[in-house]
DNA sequence: TTGTAGGCGTTATCAA
DNA sequence: TTGATAACGCCTACAA
């Protein structure tokens, strides 16, 4: 354990200069800074951490987190609830994390709540970017004042950020293949159905993974729906009954995207004893149900947890250690979840 | 953020004293102490976390993990490798994690290890405690000796543990029997094998959670050999492959432990083109392999990265921050894997 | 450009 | 039985 101390005596200079050095302050003699690196790393210096969470506490860090709580955003229930028990953690630690809900999706309104949030003198923000106009200036204003941000469950190129925490959408529908690949014995019709997103990215890749797949792996599988156009039509509730009304021979059905997730249970009353399989993604309340009753066979889960925790952790190691994250983007663990396992 | 500073302040006494009656330690007048406590209490004190890690650097704490290093016991590997990195951020914060390797199963060689973790001064220690007499014997020595233990893979009530962490057995073989029945969509006779493993708690309460489910949920499924003296038998892999090829209707065949996965590939050979679906468990480099091949169709894992990390991190809370793990034990995730999700 | 010193919260040691 | 003080490692304001 090398401590700035010890690297001070090596180097005959004062605790300070050191750390001007190793922080890359301004104000070094340029032979010092030199013969000061050279012998931290020799030495293999690794800043302590209790010592900077300690000295951290003077700072009075303060991070934002943005979720949405609207009836079709559920899975950002699940975010929340854990990210909240995660600033609990933080608050000991002497950071605040300030919850900032958007109770809407309709651009006016986002942008009222972006404005609060620029409001506040935030260092450090963590959101998910949806793909509209506001979040797109939002995003420019945020890389300009250089605030540290972390994206969840929405990726966005339209900003820079530290690091990514979400579902990996393109092998989530890779999965949701194999399981329905699996769950009919890799052979027969089936069709694929979202009840929200009008092309939403994360729809959009997952449908094309699932597509992919199949069509790689299972030539003995005939997908009924092949269009994205028709599976991302308007009023999808009514044009995934009759889907399955047409095609009483589909063996499985793929929801994207369920909504309030009544359409499962709409669904099973049409396809009445077919045996019909269903696959969906995520793992809210109604789906753990559903799973129970049988009605689902299986799910993919996207670690709301995770999603909700961990951008939290990497902005406090950024902001408080003043360590990267390890990787661009972290995915979340595609996790396969049956009646058995939930 | 309240700090024994404060709390010392407003009792009038010295910020030692706080310590020795926060700490339940000797010697303080218990008029001080009540008014002290009850002063903590008003205030809602929680000791800093920063701070503790720190002041805990004095201490040197070693704590021992002790892992199986044999060839039948590849699962260890990967708690190993997980638990050696955990060790790295451990000799960051001061405290030292030394792993004893058990390269045989033999009980004297066992005894021998044993004896030298007991001579090594550890503050706490880490183990799988197989139910073997060696370990019955330690496990009372080190529960008398008061040093804190916690057990994964493997539990253990001969002892007393601080937690365990590792697979609840029984769910596990439940999701293999829900996993069974959805690749064969719930009807067909199937078959139970193991390779190794004489009747050891694990595989024995995984076969018990298999035959529970199938005979709750599945009235369709009939399992060729229910008895478990004939699934434990000796010489396993020549009467796994003998079942196979007595039953040639046999839809599905589910693997407690491969052994070394010699087996996947035989049976596979033996079944040719019989569209006989292997589920196991564990994600080993072998099952990984087989799982991508085509081979294994699905398996069900016991997350071994939680094993070898969050035993340490338990013990490391314990020792250093004096909490308690928040669960007697701790189950890891039935994550399910098939080929696109690895 | 560099050094000094105090503080972050807890704990151990020594002195009273 | 209690108090005072010096660590633990880092950071920063101020002084030189």
């Amino acid at each position: 354990m090398v401590t700035i101390r010890q690297i001070a005596e090596e180097a005959g200079v004062s605790r300070g200069t050191v750390d001007r050095v190793i922080n890359y302050r301004q104000g070094v003699n340029p032979d010092t800074e030199k013969r000061v690196r050279e012998i931290a790393e020799r030495l293999g210096y690794k800043p302590s951490v209790p010592g900077k969470m300690l000295a951290a506490k003077k700072k009075k860090i303060k991070i934002g987190f943005l979720v949405f709580d609207t009836p079709v955003a559920l899975f950002f229930r699940d975010v929340y609830s854990a990210a909240k028990q995660k600033a609990l953690e933080m608050d000991n630690l002497g950071i605040s994390v300030k919850f900032y809900k958007a109770k809407q999706l309709d651009e006016q309104y986002l942008a009222g709540v972006l404005e609060q949030v620029e409001k506040d003198h935030l260092d450090g923000l963590i959101l998910a970017p949806l793909h509209l106009p506001v979040f797109s200036e939002f995003l420019k204003r945020i890389e300009k004042s250089g605030i540290p941000a972390v994206f969840y469950n929405v990726d966005n190129d339209e900003g820079s950020r530290l690091s990514y925490v979400g579902c990996d959408y393109k092998e989530s529908g890779r999965v949701a293949a194999g399981l329905t690949a699996l769950s009919i014995n890799n052979k027969g019709p089936i069709g694929i159905a979202t009840v929200l997103d009008e092309k939403s990215p994360s729809s959009y890749e997952r449908l094309m993974g699932f597509r992919k797949e199949i069509k790689k792996e299972n030539p003995d599988i005939t997908i009924i729906n092949e269009d994205a156009d028709y599976i991302f039509q308007e009023n999808n509730c009514d044009a995934i009954l009759e889907l399955v009304e047409k095609h009483p021979e589909m063996k499985a059905l793929y929801v994207i995207n369920p909504g309030d997730c009544s359409i499962f249970e709409k669904v099973m009353a049409r396809a009445a004893n077919k045996d019909l399989k269903i696959i969906t993604n995520d793992l809210l309340q109604k789906q753990r149900q559903l799973l129970k009753k049988g009605i689902i066979t299986a799910t993919i889960g996207q670690q709301p947890d995770v999603q909700g925790t961990l951008p939290i952790q990497m902005l406090y190691d950024y902001l408080v250690l003043g360590s990267m994250p390890q990787k661009d983007k972290i995915y979340t663990s595609l996790q396969i979840y049956i009646k058995q396992n939930l």
